[in-house]
Order: C-alpha cells, then structure tokens, then sequence
DNA sequence: AACCATGATTGGAC
DNA sequence: GTCCAATCATGGTT
C-alpha cells in the first residue's frame, strides 16, 4: 500500500534532524585540524552545515560505494547502535543505493523509520521485502512493537497483555518475516508433528531417535526429551493433567535440565506478547562444544557488548549515545583487489574514507578528485597529539592452537608518516607505542579483562605473529580450539592523519567493518569470524558471523567507550573459524590522494605461521 | 481474572 | 542414565 520512500526526506529535513549540532564541526575546521593534510570528505551531508558547500557538493554517490560496503556500513552502524547515524548515512546515499533492495539497507532502513515512529513506512518495509530468516526475528518484534506502541498512543494508556493480543491477532506478521509456522511456545507447528508422528509410532524412541528427532525439529535432545516425558505423562492421567489438547505423555528419557546446554535455544515467540524488541536484546548463543566455548551471535541479532568488556553490540538502538566519535575500518577483498577502509566521524561527523583512494604513502596529502576524505580512527588523537597514528595490520598465529588469524593494528607511531607497504613488507611498520599502552599482539582473550590483555608489539618482520600466551588459554576457547589455522593472507596499512581533535570527554566509538569475500577465502567463507578491538591495553571484543545473519560476507564490528577511560583502538584482529577453507584477510594499500591503489598485498602464512 | 496449554524442573526409584 | 509423578512457570485464550 503505502510505497517505500526512501528518500521522502531532504537534506533539509535530515540537517534539521542532525544538526543539533552543538557537536558539528565544519570541514573548514576538520581541514585545519588536519593541516590540510586531508581534504574532508564528508559522506553523510546531513552533518555538515548547509551553508557548506561543499556538502552539497559532495555527492555520496561520487563515493561510489559498492552495495557491499554500503550494507556493510549500515551493518556496522546497526550494531554500533546509532541510529541517528544510521539515519543519517541512508540518508546520504544515492536513491539506486536505497532502491537496490538490499536487505541490509532496507533493515536500516526499518529500524530508523522505527524508532522515528513513522511507522507506516515501517510496515511497508516489512510487508513488502522479504528478509532472510536471521532477520526475522526483530523485525518481527518490531512489527509488533510499533502497533503497540501506536496503539498506546491512540488510547492514551499502557496496553495490557490482553490488549497486545488482540493487535497481534489483528495485525498478524507479513510473510516477509515470517516463514509462516505457527509457534507455540517456542516450538514450531513441524516439529510438534514430527514429535507427535514419532510418538504415535513409538512413545519411547531411543537416544538415536531422539537426536534424530532433535536434529530434524531443530530442537535440543532435551527437549525432545520433555516433549515425550510430558506427553507421556499428560497421556496417563488424562485427570491430572487438566489440558490435553493433544496428550502428551510421559516423556522418555530426559536428559538433565533443560537449561542452557541446548545447542539450539528456543527463540521466543514471536507473537509473544511479551516479547521485548529484540534486537539487541537476545544475548549471544553461548554453547560448549567439547570443552570448547563458542560465542555465537545467532542471526543478527546484536551482542550485549558490555558484558564482555567494551565492544558496544548493546542492540537497544535507542539507548546509545550518538555523539560517539567514531572511526572504522574496512578490509575488503575482492579477488585481487584488497581494500582497507575505515570510516571515521569526530563529535558527529561522519566522515567517509574510501579506501581505494587513500594511501598510507601519502596520508598528508590532500586527496584529488571528488571525494573523499578522511580521518579514520581519529579519535584519541588527542591523546597523541604529537605522534601519528598509524594502521598496521599483521599476522598473528597460534600454531598450536590452530588458530590463525590477522591483527589489524592501529597504533600511534611516533611522527613519521609510515611508508609501509603492506603485509609483505611487515618490517616496514614503525613499531608505535600507545603512550601508556602496548599494541596488542596475539589474540586476546575473548573474555578476558581488559587489563589483562596487554601484550608486546613489535616491529620484527612479519613479527607479529604470536601465539596465544598460555594463561590466556582458558579465555580464548574459541580461538584456540574452533578457529583452524589456515593460510591467511594480510597486508595494507595506512597512516592516520595525525591530528584530529577529539573532545577527551566524548565517546569515542568504533566501527570495524570487514568483508571477507569468498574469493579471498578460497572460495568458502569461514563460519564465525571474530575480531578483537584493542585500544590501548584496553580490549574490546567483537563477535561476529560471516555467511549469515549479516551480509553475505561481512561482518561489522563496533564499539563505544569513553576516550578518557580507553585509549585509541590500536588494533583490530580477526581471527576465523575457518575450516572451511583458508581465512585470509587482505587490505590493500590506501592512498591518501584518491590514487585506486588497491593492490593487493597479502601475505601467506604457512601452518605454523610462518612466512611463506 | 480465570482458565487452559504446555515446556521445564525437581525429586525419587530403578 | 532413564523413567515417572508432581509441580512450577508462563504464554495464550476466553
């Protein structure tokens, strides 16, 4: 019914919406931060001033992001949980970004209309895309959620449960997002007769059968295991169990409790009426694999970052503070073609980096052409006034462990502008110090305080290939027991610009995007991909899935946290769950001048993590 | 609010 | 470890 309008806002209205911009800062400013080392690029206009024209000017199209990039942005924006931001990057992107249907864009889309409460733009989103089933979920809730709520406001009261009922039944969810199976607490209307067809053939099955069944319903063997227990048991005394709808009896065999274990938790109802939004609310799957522990973040759905010391996947989109500083980065691959971008905003800005255009040989240049500009990861510059930032990306291994996985380090080096070539020219790096901090090397412990994760960096050739230090082995199950070491090729660095402002005060934030092509995977990509954010001896971990749930092959990675408590993100690394084919990582060169200087630069690593 | 339906848990027996 | 009875907890419905 009502059309998408994806664009049915101006500049005007999205500068109106932005610019209590107590925190916009003009590119005129940015620029003589940067000592005009960097022309300001500016990505999203709706943080700019009007009056500059050079905001209108700048055409996010001229950006030319790929489809990829831009879901990968939105991805990242999401989970970082601005949606101001998010609102505001849409809103800078050309109509044929919008218009491509791409889910994660339309998702963005879903979820700013949401919490705009322009609700009917909402449900035309939802009603009329279909989203992958990772997604179903919260926007399910959403769904739900903005009924309520506009049904709240028409009535003037609280609902009741009754009432949130009634809507649910009144406005039931569009197949869109919703693969049309009935759930009743929590158990799918196909796994209910799947369970009652076994049952009728035999009210006992054996252990076998009940993991067959649990393998077939999706369910865990426990629940299998109380569904014939209780089905049982309610078939027996029909009496005493006052409803049976269906009998259910006894049960067979059941496992212990049901808690936890299950490598396959219910998802809430869907049309429960208490079901909170749920994005950013689910906590991570967390199961225990053989003694491994795997933190999963099942579909989309937005780790509670806190928990685990720093990384901001808090999902409540409207809770987040939007006057992060934020800086990102990318590492993309494509085929031959490795990107390493990085996205950064100061007090609000957002400011593009193309990844493409920009090289660390010439980060004090101004970049030609159309676009853009850059201040990636400017934030804490402040803390290193004098030093330049520098980004590093380096290997790290842990043969024994067979882990492998790449360190993105983004550290502040001591002045020189680094001419670093890339992976294959490691040595290259300035070793850079955080003041007060040591570049994290090696995998940090998924869990582990920050504090405790410090580590030596180096500027040894190829160096930074480390292992896991054994006291942190009981934290880094998942590195060392899921992640396989497989080749792994990394390279790219690029320079900070040395001198963005930063307000000590602010929220610094992070947003991390990588794409790991298939291409540069060998050809599958890896299940689980996690990265680790350091940031001074700080460690703010990230989680995250490729091939599901986010884009096909992206992850996005963000965090908050105040730049007086953390210092600057140093590093970024990436450690897969391979097994699937080789994890290899590669950023291209990044010229500063707008030059496509994506030339890959990879490095190989042979098992034990050496240099091939 | 009351009732129904049903998954999960507990404690004991084997 | 499996089974059972009893019970709890909670979502769904009237």
């Amino acid at each position: 019914m009502c059309c998408l309008k994806p664009r049915g806002v101006t500049y005007q209205d999205a500068l109106k919406m932005s610019s209590s911009s107590s925190e916009v800062i003009s590119a005129d400013e940015i620029k003589r931060e940067n000592r005009g080392s960097v022309k300001l690029s500016v990505l999203d206009p709706a943080e700019l001033p009007m009056e500059n024209a050079e905001l209108l000017d700048c055409s996010p199209a001229s950006l030319a992001f790929s489809p990829e990039q831009v879901a990968c942005v939105c991805e990242a924006l999401l989970q970082g949980g601005n949606v101001e931001r998010l609102a505001r990057f849409l809103w800078s992107l050309p109509q044929s970004d919008l218009l491509r249907g791409n889910e994660s864009i339309l998702k963005a889309q879903a979820i700013v209309a949401f919490h705009q409460a322009r609700y009917q733009e909402l449900y035309c989103i939802l009603e009329n895309h279909s989203f992958s089933p990772s997604n179903h979920s919260s926007l399910q809730d959403m769904w739900y959620k903005a009924r309520y709520i506009e049904a709240e406001k028409a009535r003037g009261r609280p609902l009741g449960a009754v009432d949130k009922y009634r809507l649910r039944r009144k406005y039931p969810l569009p197949r869109t997002i919703w693969d049309g199976e009935e759930t009743v607490y929590c158990f799918k209307e196909r796994s209910r007769n799947a369970l009652k067809d076994m049952y009728k053939r035999n009210r006992y099955p054996s252990p076998a059968e009940k993991r067959n069944l649990a393998k077939m319903t999706g369910l865990s063997l426990t629940q299998v295991s109380n569904w014939f227990k209780n089905r049982r048991q309610r078939d027996r005394n029909p009496s005493e169990a006052q409803s049976k709808s269906e009998s259910d009896g006894n049960h067979s065999t059941e496992d212990e409790s049901s808690k936890g274990q299950d490598d396959l938790s219910p998802r809430p109802l869907s049309s429960g009426s208490s079901s909170s939004v749920a994005h950013g609310t689910a906590p991570p799957t967390v199961y225990s694999d053989g003694g491994t522990t795997v933190i999963q973040q099942i579909g989309d759905v937005k780790m509670p970052s806190h928990a685990t010391g720093g990384m901001s996947f808090n999902g409540d989109l409207a809770s987040v503070n939007a006057h992060y500083i934020n800086g990102g980065a990318y590492v993309q691959s494509h085929g031959s073609n490795a990107l390493l971008n990085g996205l950064g905003a100061t007090s609000g800005h957002f400011l593009a980096f193309d990844p493409q255009r920009v090289s660390h040989h010439s980060q004090e240049r101004l970049l030609g052409g159309s676009s853009v500009s850059y201040a990636p990861f400017s934030m804490g510059v402040s803390e290193t006034t004098s030093g330049k930032l520098e980004a590093m990306q380096t290997l790290v291994s842990n043969a024994e462990d067979g882990v492998i996985s790449s360190v993105v380090s983004f550290a502040s080096a001591p002045s020189t502008p680094s001419t670093t070539s890339g992976g294959l020219h490691l040595s290259s790096y300035s070793v850079v110090n955080l003041p007060g901090s040591e570049t994290t090397m090696g995998l940090p412990p998924l869990m582990l305080p920050p504090s405790s994760t410090s580590s030596t960096h180096g500027s040894a050739p190829l160096g930074n290939v480390v292992s896991d230090s054994p006291q942190h082995s009981s934290q880094t199950l998942l590195y060392t027991q899921t992640v396989k070491q497989e080749p792994l090729d990394v390279s790219g660095s690029y320079t900070y610009p040395s001198e963005m402002s930063l307000d000590q005060g602010s929220n610094l934030g992070y947003t991390a995007s990588l794409f790991l092509s298939s291409s540069s995977t060998g050809g599958s990509l890896p299940h689980t991909v996690t990265a680790t954010v350091t940031s001074g001896t700080e460690v703010h971990h990230a989680l995250n899935q490729a091939g599901r749930g986010l884009q096909e092959n992206s992850v996005a990675l963000s965090s908050d946290y105040r730049s007086q408590d953390v210092g600057l993100p140093n590093s970024l690394q990436v450690a897969s769950r391979a097994g699937e084919g080789p994890v290899r990582v590669v950023c291209g060169d990044l010229d500063m001048e707008g030059k496509e200087l994506a030339k890959l630069q990879t490095v190989q690593m042979d098992d034990d993590g050496s240099d091939l």
